[in-house]
Parts: C-alpha cells; sequence; structure tokens
DNA sequence: TATTTTGTTCAAAAAAGCTTGAATACTGCG
DNA sequence: CGCAGTATTCAAGCTTTTTTGAACAAAATA
C-alpha cells in the first residue's frame, strides 16, 4: 500500500450504500438471465455505480469476493467489452471504467456468445445433409430434407436478426419511435 | 403394450438415424445456448425430426433417458409452447407434434423467460430511487441518479424491442428483406 | 371395485458450474 | 539481481442444477 508521494485515497469507502446494493442486485438478476454468474453482474453493478474508476483491490474489497472470482471477472468483461481499461498516471494498477453504451454492450454480447454458434451452424446444417443423403427410405429422406429446410430458414432469420437489434439500439435513433429524450449519461 | 385390436406401431424404430442425432444435437446446443437443459434439446430435437407425433414412451425410448425427465421436459415444453398436444383416436396416451413457427417458439420464450423480469425490474429501478433519496452526499446522489436515469432509459429499450422482434420473426415477412422463399414445412 | 395404463412427484445421486485461495508469473524499481 | 506490487492460474471445495427411478396419483377399462 503505497501511492506515490501522498495517499490521495481511491474510492475505498469499505461499505457499499444501499442504493449500490440495490443497483448490483438488479445486474446480478441481469446477468443470471443471459447466463453470466453473479460475480460478473456484481463487478459491473459495482463499477456501473462508482463516480470513478476502480481497480483490482477496490473490487475485491468492497464486494468480499476473491482474487480469482476478481480476475477472470474482470477478463470475461473486457473480453466482452463492458469495461474499459482507463490509465491513471502514477498507479501501476489497472483502473476500470464500465462501458455505457447499451448498443456497445449488446454488440460485445453477441459477438461473443451468439455469433459464434450461429457461424458454425451453418456447418452442422450442412452434416445433417450428408447424414440424409445416406438414408435409404424415400419418404423419410424428403422429410428430413424438408425440416432440414426450415432450419437453414431459422438460421437465416437469426442472422438478420442480430443486426437490427444493434441498429436499433445504436445508431439510428429514429427506429425506437418517437420519445427518446433522456437527457442522462451517454446512452 | 396392447393397442386396441391390432398392434400398428407407434413411431417405435428404437435406434436414431444418424441425420436425427446430428439434428438433435444441434437442438441441444442451442438449448444450452439460452439457458435450457440438455433433455429439453434432445426432446424437442425428437419430435422435429420426427415425421408424426410422438408419446411419452416415445420420446423416453428413443433417447434413452429417464420418465422424470421426459415428464419435466414436455412440461416445460407445454408451458413454452415449443410442443402441442395432438389427439390420435383409438390411443390413452398423449401425443406431441413439435411447434414449427420459428415466431411463435420465439414469442413463447420471451414470454416465459424474459418479460416477468422486464416487468418487475421497473420496480427494481423504483426502489433504487428510493433508496437514493437517501444519500447524504449531494455529489454522490446526483451521479446516482444520472445512473438510474441511464438504466431506465436500456429498460425502456429492452421493453421496445421485444415485440420489434417477433413483428421481424412473424407476420411482416417484409422486414426481413427481400428473398425469404423457402418452400419447406410451415415457417 | 380391482386392474391396467399413463403420467407426475420428489428425494437422492450425478453432473455442471462457480468460487476460493495458495502458488505462480509478470513488471518495474532500486 | 532481488524485491515489492500486481494480476493470473488452477486444483479443490462448494453450490446449484439436472437427472434418475421408485413411489404415488389419476383415469379409463373391465
Amino acid at each position: 500500500m503505497s501511492n506515490t508521494p501522498q495517499m490521495p485515497a481511491e474510492g475505498k469507502q469499505v461499505r457499499l450504500t444501499a442504493w449500490e446494493i440495490a443497483t448490483i442486485d438488479s445486474f446480478v438478476r441481469a446477468a443470471a438471465l443471459i447466463g453470466l454468474p453473479r460475480s460478473i453482474g456484481e463487478i459491473y453493478g459495482l463499477l456501473y455505480c462508482s463516480p470513478d474508476p476502480l481497480t483490482f483491490d477496490d473490487v475485491e474489497i468492497r464486494l468480499g469476493i476473491s482474487r480469482g472470482s476478481v480476475s477472470g471477472g474482470l477478463k470475461t468483461l473486457r473480453q466482452l467489452g463492458a469495461i474499459t481499461l482507463h490509465y491513471v498516471p502514477g498507479s501501476r494498477k489497472d483502473h476500470y471504467l464500465p462501458e455505457l453504451s447499451m448498443e456497445r454492450l449488446v454488440r460485445g454480447f453477441i459477438k461473443d456468445q451468439f455469433s459464434p454458434h450461429l457461424a458454425s451452424s451453418a456447418e452442422r446444417l450442412d452434416a445433417i445433409e450428408a447424414e440424409l443423403a445416406t438414408e435409404p427410405d424415400r419418404t423419410r429422406r424428403e422429410h428430413g430434407l424438408q425440416r432440414l429446410n426450415t432450419l437453414r430458414t431459422w438460421r437465416r432469420r437469426a442472422e438478420k436478426l442480430l443486426p437490427l437489434i444493434l441498429a436499433v439500439l445504436g445508431g439510428s435513433r429514429a427506429l425506437l419511435s418517437q420519445d427518446e429524450s433522456a437527457p442522462g449519461d451517454l446512452v
């Protein structure tokens, strides 16, 4: 515990306030909803509440979770693009800020968790087609091809849907209909 | 094992074919992606492959999973609207068919897994606001209100997004752009 | 009513996933 | 080089979720 000359107090304040707890709770639920572990919801939630960037230890201490969880959680959040490193002069520690753009958050999540599956699914459908070719019974084979066809349609739609979602969340404010007028943070 | 007069063979054929295995595998992955257990992916996948409605025992036997899993899995799928009961004269068993409309599948999933959370989130945000009111430090409070504001914007957007997704997947074929021409099953 | 068929329940076992913390690696500094 | 500060790794433990299967309930049949 030695900063440089003085010790300007990182955002320590060990105890979480009531509103922080409530907010973090919301993020924990949201994380669960999309299949992410509790610790990740906690970490992002804490950063979301904080008025300034937090370090590894800030997170560990204020949340009271293990080093391992903090390390893994920050890594995942970085990968998702849900947090960004923020350089702080005079400190060797990494400082983190939450990403506050909903579009970027969703984009990161989709890119990381959905797109890969969507991509590989095309190959899997081709594999199904190959297997179907070996089906001896004509009627069954036809039926299988029918279903395969439907799957391909589904896949194509899903693929088209993702960019649309991003478009709606991001750039084209218009699509979201009339009353977008929140004056708050970036959004 | 006594049908009525004769024994017209339900879709028994105990062994799964290669293409069925490959298809079921795809559904198992898809299920995992959206946080549903393996058994549910298997059951839906099996029904999806089958040319005619299957019974409880068909599923149990062909998939080789336990009665408990079949019972629970069918229950969940029914609840999601992903399968439907199909009346078969002369049989006391329940027969199931897969829902083949992507729109209905997605709608069921959203209604069941997302909407409830989205609904309750509004209350949670109000709770945060209440807690914030007790924050003594002016600056912190303002900052918190800012963040709360952002959260409310996010929530509103999510709420507007869901119907849009359904619209794109369903009725308005137009939105999905020009080339929707799959001649297959229903879609 | 007794019997058979069909499906559900639920406690215990198994599997999967998350968290922990001690050991390890890396980096800049003296 | 050795040290101190910082962050990651990973095996072991813990928690949560899923699966199993035997007991139970319900409904049709005889």
